[in-house]
DNA sequence: ACACCCTTCAGAGTAGAACT
DNA sequence: AGTTCTACTCTGAAGGGTGT
């Protein structure tokens, strides 16, 4: 069957797929590219179809009669689908805008338009770039890629490739990592079925936990794992930790990927970095926490519940604090500075789950400890960092190759690793999973107790639910506080100024400069262009956040 | 701390229309 | 013929997100 057959049947087919990246192998690289394609290929299908439709549909703007948005308003009228529903009850043709989706060899910024009348064909002639460019908005079509494709070919590549291209193969570190490459990457994980199966499940889950931005960002994330999951891993050159480069199961938030492998049964090294640093840095409390089968989080959860209320004491805010804690340990291993790890606590909780943190026998003796290691070796710079993050890394692996071994000799094949995650693993049960679990567990345990790390594999529960974004202690800025335990803490930044199209009517402001150009020994004029849609909309942020600034600078 | 990916922004360069 | 203005293309950097 041919593509042309196929759109005159209006089926959707896994064979249909491969018609398609056969023709155009850019698509496959780039799969909102394909998507976008099948959209517009099958505009009033049902099912599969019309689930991409609704993943991509509020990133796909709506132009009718020749004009696009002109300002917020009016996009935010699109976006709602009211305009849609008007115009087809007025019965109006519809063309769709994207930008910068069909353009896989440019970069992902380029603002590539397309403006599609007849759908197949103008997708065939857009896919092979065989319109020519037409600038101006009076005319039919459609397609304005600056140069042929065939000249930028070889110029510009999608950024995934390039930046593959320019990257340095690492080759493994040890026989060691090789081995547990080669079987990590060797894995037959048939992912193919199970990830369509649950991705309408998947739809649901993201629509109903998350929303605005983020929601958007999940839908595409889950329709690329659905475009291809397998999963492959490579050695990266500053760390002994194995990465994969797409986004994959792997890199998707852990409630998502357990709607997506319902089955995957996943295990963990409790404390995976204290109790290395426990071992290495000879902490006597922690030591002793750790084998006491005690947990950190849970001990200052509880002394921060004591200390405040116990009326607080509810499953989300436990929850929460166990995030913020996690959050907060690598940042205290890798040096950074006790103000900031503070600042953050004081943010995302409040002063007492700070004063809790750093009261607390494990992190005192951690911290001391931090800054002798530090010390010996000149001081918190780059390179001890790296330095501590490739030993950690390297005892990490250590630790669980057992996993790998077992795998490696097991005659039948009665489970498999799904995902390696740095201190876990996710494994997948065909069978008996009752008798391989406890082995597989007591395998590393014993591992870990000859190597003198005192910390032992755990089986996570999949009970654990979407509790609001990551705690992050980077991006603070001194200044913010917070009050309690906020519910969402997300604070757009740029707002909607991004919106704005490149031939849009906004008024701009023009500022000319002049350089001096070294090379040509000249002065040359340099513009400057700001758009006062901008300028006004962040003069309004500001002025809601600080009123005195606003009116004082120009 | 290390990775990964994606989007936006500002700047530099360029083509062509409009103007002098 | 030269100048100015505008829209457009392309790039690297920055900053957003994620995982451990």
């Amino acid at each position: 069957m041919t593509i042309e057959t196929a759109i005159k049947r209006r089926t959707w087919s896994q064979s249909f797929y491969t018609l398609v990246t056969d023709r155009y192998p850019a698509a496959k690289h780039h799969p909102p590219y394909l998507r976008a394609l099948l959209d517009l290929l099958f505009p009033n299908s049902e099912g599969e179809c019309a689930q991409v439709r609704e993943v991509y549909r509020e990133r796909i703007f709506l132009w009718a009669h020749g004009r696009r948005p002109r300002n917020i308003a009016e996009l935010d009228r699109f976006n709602s689908g009211e305009f849609l529903n008007e115009l087809r009850s007025a019965g109006l043709p519809i063309n769709y805008f994207t930008r910068g989706w069909f353009d896989p060899l440019s970069c992902s910024s380029a603002p590539t338009k397309i403006i599609l009348e007849k759908m197949p064909s103008a997708i065939r002639r857009a896919a092979l770039r065989e319109v020519k460019p037409v600038t101006g908005m009076e005319g039919r079509v459609y397609v304005t890629t600056g140069k042929p494709y065939t000249e930028r070919r070889d110029r510009y590549l999608y950024t995934g490739e390039r930046k593959a291209a320019t990257q340095v193969e690492v080759p493994a570190r040890s026989p060691l990592a090789q081995e547990c490459l080669d079987t990590f990457n060797s894995t037959p994980r048939r992912l193919f079925l199970v990830t369509r199966e649950n991705h309408q499940a998947v739809i649901d889950y993201i629509t109903g936990t998350r929303d605005g931005d983020e929601r958007i960002r999940r839908l595409v994330e889950a329709q690329r794992i659905v475009d291809s999951p397998e999963i492959f891993y490579r050695p990266v050159e500053n760390s002994a930790r194995m990465y994969c480069r797409k986004s994959s199961l792997a890199s998707c938030p852990s409630d998502v990927r357990r709607t997506f492998v319902p089955d995957w049964t996943e295990v963990d090294l409790k404390h995976a970095h204290l109790s290395i640093l426990a071992r290495d840095w000879n902490l006597k409390e922690a030591r002793a926490l750790l084998e006491s089968g005690g947990s950190l989080w849970d001990e200052l959860t509880n002394e921060y519940l004591y200390k405040v209320s116990a009326e607080w004491d509810t499953p989300e805010v436990r929850d929460r604090l166990r995030q913020i804690w996690k959050a907060a340990l690598p940042s205290i291993i890798y040096g950074q500075h006790t103000v900031d790890v503070a600042r953050g606590l004081v943010y995302y909780a409040d002063h007492m789950a700070a004063a809790v943190f750093f009261q607390h026998p494990v992190v005192a003796e951690l911290l001391a400890a931090r800054d002798d290691w530090f010390g010996e070796r000149g001081g918190i710079n780059a390179q001890t960092k790296l330095e501590l993050s490739e030993k950690i890394s390297e005892t990490e692996l250590e630790l669980l190759y057992p996993i790998v071994q077992m795998f490696r000799d097991m005659k039948r094949p009665d489970w498999h690793i799904g995902l390696y995650q740095y201190d876990g693993c996710s494994i997948h049960f065909a069978r008996r999973k009752e008798s391989w679990l406890p082995r597989i567990v007591n395998a590393v345990n014993e591992n870990a107790r000859r190597l003198g790390v005192p910390t032992s594999l755990e089986v996570v529960p999949l009970t654990t639910e979407y509790s609001g974004p990551k705690p992050s202690f980077k991006k603070l800025r001194p200044g913010q506080s917070g009050k309690g335990i906020p519910a969402d803490f997300r604070r757009p930044l740029h707002g909607f100024a991004s919106y704005t199209t490149p031939c849009d009517r906004t008024p701009k402001i023009t500022v000319t400069k002049w350089r001096y150009d070294h090379k040509e020994n000249k002065w040359c004029r340099g513009t400057r262009k700001i758009r006062l849609a901008t300028i006004q909309h962040d003069l309004e942020e500001l002025a809601k956040v600080n009123p005195g600034a606003v009116g004082k600078d120009e």
